[in-house]
DNA sequence: TCCGAAAACTTTTTT
DNA sequence: AGTTTTCGGA
């Protein structure tokens, strides 16, 4: 492992980095604050960063690197990539969790040293609250008249202990020593959520300050993802931690992009980071996503949004013909649904796309929207996926059942002894079953019986699907084989997100039954994975799952919808919504909007028309009815 | 079974 | 904010 000057690095893996990232890269001197609107680059830019840090020695053992994300996947790719740019020696000091997974590691460590009485038993258990407990409760206990979503929110935020409270309304402090008090109740065994887990961090790191030391002396750098959704528990976390110290924290997001704060996040975190923390400021301007015709339609948007908006340039290439953003009108939901799926059929037909390329979007209630558009689509000879269904008779949603370890793991198996190659599956199964079977990556010896035993279980599998067509049937009788191989007690063992049988149950049944979906009608067991991937069907998902992702072509249903009202009136979360859905388009993005679902024409579709897009009547699948006005 | 009123629900993630 | 589901009384 070579350490190299700092001024001998430069950029891995891509020609050139702006100026403005390059600066990001090499201030390590003040903490900073990276803007980077959609499509800008926000994990090369971390990658370089790690890199640069890990490379020159800025960053040298014991010292890691802390970053931070909000979902697992995009923790997961982010660590993918570091290790990509820098190599698994370096990536091994590149400590890429999610907010919850790092709270819940010093809960692990720490818990102990939490005083009493709220010293978490050893085998303490997660739970998700619901919608419905948080007012449950509170009619349990008498409090009738109390909201539950005002609860949650004092749950999240309340400091310990509880005794110290002095809450304006002196039933809160009852309610809330109720509420921990139930968690506690049963002494060998304590039930938290994470809000609850997030502050109990938050405690045991006031009451002995050699654990925050301690924690500044392993992170001397630490990086946050999409800062914009930050919730004020672990706003709270870090400032404990990291303020006032020589920790250089990244911040890094997109204020434009803030569609979380109904689910509890901060709608200042950025403003407070810059009031808390000193702070640099950088504006990434690359959009390397969206061609010029759509970034300029976006930085319309983008400034009623934010008046000092950066107008961001265009680094995609055009590469369709035809218009690239339209809102197209219909008289009736009929004749919408309809003539969108005769569009898509056309533009697939034509070559102009891959049907997984081309997504539907859409405010909320995707499953309404599928059950309209499924019969209208097999018509066409088309197949929709709607990533926020659940398979028949699982209990878990396909966006879920994608990401599960389980399924990584088990489609990287059925990958490798389907086709002929596939070296990166390979690979990342060698990664995964050393870790699984706490073998030593740097045995040699141990190494090679894992590659022999990968090499054996996929040559028997081959002949499996050699002679076996696939079916309901044999893809149970594949999948026990291959859970066999890797072992199902192990998954158990070292997924923590599997230590309840239940939970683990859940994600093994959601994977059989997809798959087994995904078999139907199919000869040929390449098409089943491609089924079960989501090859040759076209995604339809709400705008918030969207986020993160893109598309060649964007179709946004029901730009009319009344959905599109915020709960609060004069917030502008809708607005924003909205933008995440336009920016998600790589070529181009179509709006439909429709009279007779209501008819009332939103405020969105006014910025649309300011932003300089054509109204139209929407292409239609019947060309001899009049078109909608 | 029908009616009007009240309550539930909408966008998500987390081991 | 608007839509859908559930509930209670006839």
């Amino acid at each position: 492992m070579v350490i190299i000057r700092t001024n001998d690095w430069s950029p891995k893996g891509v020609d050139t980095l702006e100026p403005a990232a390059l600066r990001a890269v090499q201030n390590n001197d003040e903490n900073l604050c990276v803007v980077a609107s959609a499509g800008a680059g926000k994990t090369e830019f971390l990658a370089q960063k790690a890199d640069y840090l890990l490379s020159t020695g800025l960053c040298r053992p014991p010292h890691r690197i802390l970053a931070i994300s909000f979902k697992a996947d995009a923790a997961r790719n982010l660590k993918e990539r570091v290790r990509e740019r820098c190599g698994p020696q370096f990536s091994s000091r590149f400590d890429s969790m999610t907010f919850d997974a790092f709270s819940k590691s010093l809960i692990d460590r720490f818990g102990p040293l939490i005083p009493a009485p709220y010293t978490p038993s050893a085998d303490y258990e997660i739970v998700f609250p619901g919608y419905r407990d948080w007012n449950d409760f509170l009619r349990k206990h008498g409090y009738p008249q109390l909201s539950g979503v005002t609860f949650q929110a004092a749950v999240a935020r309340c400091s310990l202990p509880i005794a110290n409270l002095n809450p304006e309304n002196p039933q809160w402090k009852e309610v809330l020593n109720l509420y921990w008090d139930e968690a506690y109740q049963d002494r060998g065994h304590t039930r938290l959520s994470f809000p609850m887990i997030n502050r109990l961090t938050n405690y045991v790191l006031t009451t002995d300050p050699r654990l925050s030391a301690a924690l500044r002396a392993t992170y001397p750098f630490v990086f946050l993802d999409e800062f914009q959704d930050t919730t004020y528990g672990q706003y709270a976390l870090l400032k404990r931690l990291f303020q006032k110290t020589d920790v250089r924290m990244t911040a890094v997001g997109d204020n434009k992009q803030r569609i979380m704060v109904w689910a509890g996040a901060m709608p200042n975190a950025f403003e407070s980071f810059e009031k808390d923390f000193d702070v640099a400021e950088e504006t990434l301007l690359s959009n390397w996503r969206s061609h010029p015709e759509l970034v300029d339609i976006q930085h319309a948007i983008a400034v009623t949004l934010e008046k000092s908006s950066a107008k961001p340039e265009a680094k995609r290439i055009k590469s369709v013909d035809g218009d690239v953003c339209a809102v197209w009108h219909y008289a009736d939901r009929e004749v919408e649904c309809e003539g969108v799926t005769r569009w898509i059929a056309d533009a697939i037909n034509a070559g102009e796309m891959a049907p997984e390329d081309c997504v539907i979007l859409i405010r909320n209630k995707p499953n309404d929207l599928e059950a309209e558009l499924n019969p209208i689509f097999e018509n066409a000879g088309l197949r929709l996926r709607n990533v926020a269904r659940t398979p028949e008779g699982a209990k878990i949603l396909i966006q879920d059942i994608l990401t599960e370890e389980l399924t990584v793991c088990v489609m990287a198996l059925l990958r490798l002894s389907a086709r002929s190659k596939s070296p990166d599956d390979w690979h990342m199964l060698i990664d995964r079953l050393s870790a699984l079977w706490g073998l030593n990556p740097d045995n040699e010896v141990e190494q090679d019986r894992l590659q022999d035993e990968l090499s054996g279980i996929v040559s028997d599998l081959r002949q499996f699907i050699k002679k076996t067509p696939p079916s309901a049937n044999s893809c149970n009788e594949i999948l026990q084989r291959m859970l066999n191989f890797i072992g199902e007690a192990e998954l158990r063992a070292t997924v923590p997100a599997y230590t309840r049988a239940m939970d683990y149950n859940r994600a093994r049944d959601g994977f059989r039954l997809l798959l087994a979906e995904s078999a139907e009608g199919q000869t040929d067991w390449l098409s089943v994975i491609d089924r079960f991937d989501g090859v040759g069907q076209i995604p339809l998902m709400s705008v918030h799952r969207s986020k993160g992702l893109e598309f060649h072509t964007v179709i946004f249903f029901g730009l009319d919808s009344g959905s599109w009202w915020s709960f609060k009136p004069d917030d502008s979360e809708e607005m924003r919504a909205f933008f995440v859905a336009f920016t998600r388009a790589k070529q181009r993005v179509f709006f439909t909007s429709c009279r007779g679902r209501g008819g009332r024409i939103s405020y969105i579709d006014e910025l649309v028309s300011n932003a300089g897009v054509a109204r139209v009547a929407g292409p239609r699948a019947d060309t001899l009815a009049s078109p909608a006005e």
